[in-house]
DNA sequence: AAGGCGGGGTG
DNA sequence: CACCCAGCCTT
């Protein structure tokens, strides 16, 4: 009870004004609870303005096209979000007229909606009583009260959900949730947090005993794997280009991108102008190409780490059906290729 | 239980 | 360089 009251007057005192948290419509919460999943809210914010602005009604996005959703989404990451997104507002808009499900086992079935987020669309917009345990509250908790089970186990998982649960108002579920987030934001943040002045300095057990620093306990991920990405760049006479969408199940799945020659190494300008005269878009036909990137792009993500080379290759007319060069600021395409369409200056 | 999935930011 | 972010899905 003492922490609850304590950490919804430090909201009352300190939160941010936010767009989302002027609203209790469900689409909107939901919308913004979506941009948000591994997402800062800086970084999260002109997308959600975006979106309530192109689709203000969940019959607008239900209605739109996936690469309308994919197009608007780009630069944000983690693309199974905006399908997954889509996917659902076309749920709600056809299958429960448009009707938001209003509570947490409900809204639990929709796509791309997992623990976390129908516990913060149940308790903000319908008041049910159900915890948020999100990498902020993992921290103030595991901090709070010492506890250095891993986060990203299951067991973690069980025991800080029941914690959480525990410690909620049931009387302001929705107040409590949004506070215990914002407390983890922005003081009792991952590293240096200002502990001097944090309202629970006298009752903090990690910084009793002085483990700030170690918690919360994280089992390690892997390292990322190199990649090494070689995009054609085609310009045709009549200044047109080839893209492809991404198919299959690996990264940019429906972002579009220039036909992608993938090696187990980086090669040679020499080796790869050989290996490419037997590629199906190059092999009966004249072009003169040349490396635009003389030193290869790294491009990280979490899991992977792309040596990306762009290979401008000047052709008469291009092997395939293409895209005016003009128009290709249209399709959705991972921030990688985005970028280097924006250097190139189509 | 483990791995895949983006991109940006911090120390 | 490692680590983090209003996590979820598939295997």
């Amino acid at each position: 009870m003492i922490f609850s009251k304590t950490i919804t007057h430090w909201y009352s005192i300190n939160k941010r004004k936010l767009p989302w948290r002027e609203t209790n419509n469900p689409y909107y919460i939901w919308l913004s609870e979506i941009i948000l999943q591994q997402t800062q809210v800086i970084q999260g914010l002109p997308y959600y303005e975006a979106f309530v602005s192109k689709f203000p009604s969940v019959f607008d996005l239900a209605n739109a096209n996936e690469s309308d959703v994919l197009k608007l989404w780009q630069g944000l990451g983690y693309y199974s979000r905006a399908r997954n997104l889509h996917t659902s507002a076309k749920y709600v808009a056809n299958e429960l007229n448009g009707v938001f499900p209003n509570n947490y086992k409900d809204i639990l079935k929709l796509k791309g909606v997992g623990d976390y987020t129908a516990s913060a669309i149940a308790s903000i917009c319908f008041n049910e009583v159900t915890a948020v345990v999100d990498g902020n509250v993992y921290r103030v908790l595991s901090r709070y009260f010492n506890i250095d089970t891993p986060i990203n186990s299951s067991k973690g998982a069980k025991e800080f959900k029941t914690l959480a649960q525990k410690l909620i108002d049931a009387k302001q579920p929705a107040e409590f949730n949004q506070a215990i987030m914002e407390f983890g934001a922005t003081q009792c943040k991952p590293k240096n947090p200002d502990c001097s002045i944090c309202p629970f300095n006298a009752s903090c057990l990690a910084l009793k005993k002085n483990k700030i620093g170690d918690l919360p306990v994280k089992i390690k991920s892997a390292k990322a794997k190199k990649k090494y990405f070689n995009f054609l760049v085609f310009i045709s006479e009549d200044e047109k280009t080839i893209i492809q969408k991404r198919k299959g199940k690996g990264i940019w799945q429906n972002l579009y991108q220039f036909p992608l020659i993938e090696t187990d190494n980086e090669l040679t300008e020499k080796a790869f102008k050989e290996l490419v005269l037997h590629h199906d878009l190059l092999k009966d036909n004249a072009f003169k190409m040349s490396l635009y990137n003389k030193e290869s792009l790294i491009h990280k993500l979490s899991h992977q780490h792309l040596h990306t080379k762009f290979w401008i290759i000047n052709i008469e007319k291009l092997p395939i059906e293409g895209i005016p060069t003009s128009k290709i600021r249209e399709f959705a395409v991972p921030i990688l290729i985005g970028n280097f369409i924006e250097s190139f200056n189509f």
